[in-house]
DNA sequence: GGCGCCAACGTAAACGTTTTCATGAAACCT
DNA sequence: AGGTTTCATGAAAACGTTTACGTTGGCGCC
């Protein structure tokens, strides 16, 4: 038996007679023999593996979205590396490097990275996709979630119930995500010459109840709150528990996520949702397309991700037109 | 410049002219070199990597446990490498195999895995750490939660506060957790020469739901209902909502796990918490204790994470001598 | 000034695969 | 029957590192 013999018949490439495969299949069984997976990537350059660089491992977006990953992953055969970055730059670029050798792709959501970043650190021949990153590169899709149509189609939606006035809620300055939120915003007051009435927000709770107070200590009270994503919503929902107010009839309010705690606060949450694990999926895909097309993306190189308006009772307005999820989904 | 006097002077083991150093150093990044790990680990046997092999990556207790390996490891510089099984006994081995010379280290939770499988699949001299796992080996350490005691101290808890009838909505059949729960509960009623009264769950918020109407569909209603995990206690809460009882007035609930969402129901749900990512971060201690050590790891084989009665409002009992969290902690 | 020592550096082996190429035997065709 | 093709198999190169070992040259010491 050389060893030739063996990799042939293990890789199931043919050339090796139907007996010898055998043989040797039983004699790897039998001696507990797995392949050497860093000898093999040495040799065919290829890890079947794909790394995934992450601001942070906490909450649920980033839970699903390394669920969708690695749900396409494992039908494709690939393992799945990952790595969060809590640093600033110099973390991330030190992590991405680190990669060398030991992926075949990778998918990145980092505000850090832009284009310059990757030039810099990524192997020049290493295939990536941005995740919700305002870089513009020919060599890098993005995908991205459709933040500015998603918030513009719920405030559009609070508008068109009879709330002449909608405040929001935004989130951190350096988040693409929130930036886009505000623009959808923006938009949509200026379209209806609604007065904008922005209070600022960091996408925690707490920042949500402190800009919940913010609102009430207004000397016009907004009728209704479009907060940038959930967890705010949910703060500014207990300041206004605190302060009497019952919601919606006297102040409506909105989130965007649809993380699972929406269902569940009282009363359940309006939002805008996004599936994440597609997100992470779509994500995937288009890198496996890359690392098979040596480099060639099919189609446009910037995929968005649409979202829907989830109407559920905090905003005070049932319509049939758009997605209606009670909870809990079952009943 | 030789290969050799590069490995050296990146490596910075000494044995190079400080000159010689600074240009090569100046050379790698002029050339954006950086070294190939699959050679390096072919060379050296190690990969800077583990493994963690999870049944599924759905919901906030693996969102949480990968959290806390991650953070863990990268303390380490190590990577992560994660690999969720969704199909049976068959699916976890390969992967398993897989991470042949890929990983340094292995952390494992999964029901199909017993001290047989490890010995046939895991090759023989990579370290691993089990979590929650009944096997009881001199090779791999396991890491467990305190599900007896967690459970036990609830149910006292409940018994001790008036509700001298206690249901236990049970978990899937199959589940370590769900069974240690399940002994706890017993354990306690026997204590309390309590009638025992199971009904089965398997963990989602539906079976939670049937659970309670089943419980309301009972001669005598319980006094109150220990859920053997949180999602359950939610499902089971929608029912009593909807028979129009009021918790903790008409009947008490209590769940496992203290999950996001039992801080955001009404009323906030009492539960046994667990520091999920504690767990992960023990998991990887222990790991890389082993990983270092040789094979030998130091002190008991076992170890147990203590659980902690969450007191909310649910449970219709207020005390001070228990760990009371109201929601949301900034108020 | 010759000798030995030490530090810096280069050479080459090794890691465990895959893959190309050569070899030989068997089967096929004329 | 001889030549040609086909096919299983083995030998050996290659992948990019680390590291043991050998070589060089400079320096101090006798």
């Amino acid at each position: 038996m050389s060893v030739a013999s063996v990799s042939r018949a293990l890789n199931g490439q043919g050339g090796v007679t139907a007996e010898t495969l055998e043989r040797i299949r039983v004699a790897a069984k039998h001696l507990h023999y797995v392949p050497d997976n860093a000898a093999r990537s040495l040799i065919t350059g290829r890890t079947h593996t794909i790394g995934a660089l992450l601001p942070d491992l906490y909450g649920e977006f980033f839970s699903e979205l390394i669920r969708g990953i690695d749900l396409a992953a494992h039908a494709q055969g690939l393992h799945l590396l990952v790595s969060s970055s809590h640093g600033g730059m110099e973390d991330a670029a030190a992590v991405v490097r680190t990669m060398r050798g030991r992926v075949d792709g990778m998918i990145i959501l980092s505000q850090y990275v832009d284009a310059d970043f990757l030039e810099q650190n990524l192997p020049i021949d290493l295939p990536a996709v941005l995740l919700d990153s305002p870089v513009d590169s020919a060599r890098f899709p993005v995908i991205r979630i459709d933040n500015v149509a998603g918030a513009h189609a719920m405030v559009q939606h609070l508008l068109g119930h009879g709330h002449a006035s909608v405040a929001f809620i935004a989130g951190p300055a350096g988040n693409f995500d929130a930036q886009q939120r505000e623009k959808g915003y923006r938009q949509a007051m200026a379209e209806h010459k609604g007065p904008l009435n922005i209070v600022a927000g960091d996408f925690t709770e707490e920042s949500g109840y402190r800009a919940g107070r913010e609102l009430l200590a207004q000397a016009k009270r907004p009728r209704a709150v479009f907060a940038a994503n959930d967890m705010m919503a949910v703060g500014c929902l207990y300041a206004f528990k605190e302060a009497g107010l019952t919601v919606p009839d006297d102040i409506a309010l909105a989130g965007f996520d649809d993380i699972l705690i929406a269902r569940y606060v009282t009363p359940p949450l309006s939002t805008v949702g996004v599936s994440i694990a597609d997100l992470g999926k779509s994500a995937l895909l288009m890198l496996t397309g890359l690392m098979d097309g040596k480099g060639h993306v099919a189609g446009p190189h910037v995929r968005t991700l649409a979202c829907e308006v989830v109407v559920r009772d905090s905003c005070g307005a049932h319509q049939t037109n758009v997605v209606t999820r009670h909870s809990p989904a079952f009943i």
